[in-house]
DNA sequence: CTCTTTCGCTGACTAGAGTCAGCGACCGTG
DNA sequence: CACGGTCGCTGACTCTAGTCAGCGAAAGAG
């Protein structure tokens, strides 16, 4: 019934299967007189209310589309929208009573499909089948992580670097403190928004040497070659700056780290700065 | 990142997971300067033709509108229609050549996205994605098989019933022959229209009693719990009926349906009954 | 040879989803 | 306070997908 010919023919193998048969939760939202573009806002709006510029981002609609499906949402008094206090230009939405009981009803809808598709399962058949998906979840979202240059003062830099401080402050035995951050250019990966890893090229004097600098990974996403997919990216961009050596240093408390350092390549070198928390120094080759 | 919440819970994730990053593997054939639906019936007729009742059944189309998106392939030049030559009513719809150019297009895009999404992944994430994708495909079939009784002059009855017999003479020591069909009510299993199981329910002298007859898995779906499934489907069917109590009979041969028996309450009894090929006796009392 | 089905096609619709240009209210900057 | 830009809304569209009733040719049953 099925050969191992290939990830992408599994892929699509499990695609079709997919979409013919669990698709069917999308289209679940169907059936409550609605049609699915508008449940789809609805259920996005959520019970905690979300900005209209917000649900335009997260659902991707046209301004006007989503103008109008918001209208009819609230002629039919399952929402309300008011103006934002802080912007008189923007809107927020949040749901009525009744689209309070709407949302609980989609959500009802959907949980009742998944336990049906379970259904005919035996206990250990479904325990097998929620591993494989969390496991095909994670890479699959692993898979998907956008990583993309960032200027040195966007906030998710910031963000995901105040992170890092904190982790290291925890991790290493005499604490760590950093003031500033440093110049130069730095590299966010995120899914469905949220920073989930950082990385930082900075020039060296000598101009043949790039430093790697504040590799951090969100927690929940290690072990998913994140880092791996961040150091070969920074390199990429060291040698189309140039740059044939990438350098870095580090802590030997960070195990993780060094081990991933020297599965990519990297090897020990003697203490090339003063950096009063760095114990371990590596360098790489980059071959253009 | 994720923490086991249920079984619902791990599919509804995947769900929205999937759909906002592998669901563009479906609208791969758009972007061909078609519109979807006029793709998908280009990629389902394939490069070896196919009728137009079977298109129709395979991508659950409405007739009029199947016949509108064939007639415009057929403007385009992608597809030729010709009538059976065995019916004159129906048709057979063939790839162009250029209608076969368009076909692989699809195909090298669809295998492209598929390519691109697994690529940032490491050989071993590939593996463990392939891996659990797989499984998860082997599980969502076998969960959405649908058992239904069907009239003992089904035609899929005939067929699975033919494969059994196939099978027993295979694996009986000194083969299996076995003139007509039994008379009684039969409950097939299909996936995509394929028989993948079969099993039957006769009534015997003792009113009380009915007997399991025929039953049968698709080698390929063993040890997907379809047997189980089945046994389970008739035992309901027989304890409908009026029955307490279902027998059964079998071979020493068929040590993995003896072990499913035993698994599913049954208990070894005296023969009832002089078939030749019989060699064990099982029954189990229903409680309704 | 009739009568009934089956098969695919045609015409006439509808709803859903989305696009695009433009508008008025409002914001932040210089 | 002028001005460019943002935000959401409105009107006028388009295209896709699909439904439904009915029709004529062909096949199968009696």
């Amino acid at each position: 019934m099925h050969q191992d010919d290939g990830i992408t023919a599994t892929l699509r193998r499990f695609n079709r299967t997919y979409t013919q048969r669990i698709g069917a939760l999308e289209e679940s939202f169907l059936g409550t007189g609605r049609p699915l573009g508008v449940s789809r806002v609805l259920y996005e709006i959520g019970l905690h209310g979300a900005g209209v510029g917000v649900l335009r981002d997260r659902l991707d609609l046209d301004s006007g589309y989503l103008s109008r499906v918001l209208s009819r949402l609230e002629q039919d008094g399952l929402v309300r929208l008011r103006p934002d206090p802080g912007d008189g230009r923007r809107r927020l939405a949040e749901l009525t009573r009744s689209g309070r009981q709407a949302w609980h009803e989609l959500e009802s809808r959907s949980e009742d499909l998944a336990t049906r598709l379970v259904d005919p399962l035996s206990p250990r058949q479904r325990e097998r089948l929620a591993d494989a998906l969390a496991t095909a979840d994670l890479l699959v979202r692993a898979a998907t992580v956008a990583l993309r240059e960032v200027p040195d003062s966007d906030p998710a830099v910031r963000d995901a670097a105040g992170r890092y401080v904190a982790e290291l402050a925890r991790r290493f035995p005499r604490g760590f403190a950093l003031d500033a951050l440093d110049t130069g250019r730095y590299v966010l990966a995120t899914s469905d928004g949220e920073p989930v890893a950082l990385g930082g090229l900075r020039e060296l004097a000598d101009p043949g040497t790039a430093e790697i600098k504040r590799m951090w990974v969100h927690p929940a996403w290690r072990g998913a070659g994140l880092g791996s997919r961040m150091l070969r990216h920074l390199e990429t961009m060291a040698a189309a700056a140039g740059h044939d050596r990438v350098v870095l240093d580090t802590n030997g408390t960070l195990v993780e780290a060094i081990a991933m350092y020297e599965r990519a390549g990297y090897h020990r070198v003697e203490r090339y700065n003063d950096n009063p928390y760095a114990e371990l120094f590596f360098a790489k080759t980059l071959h253009s």
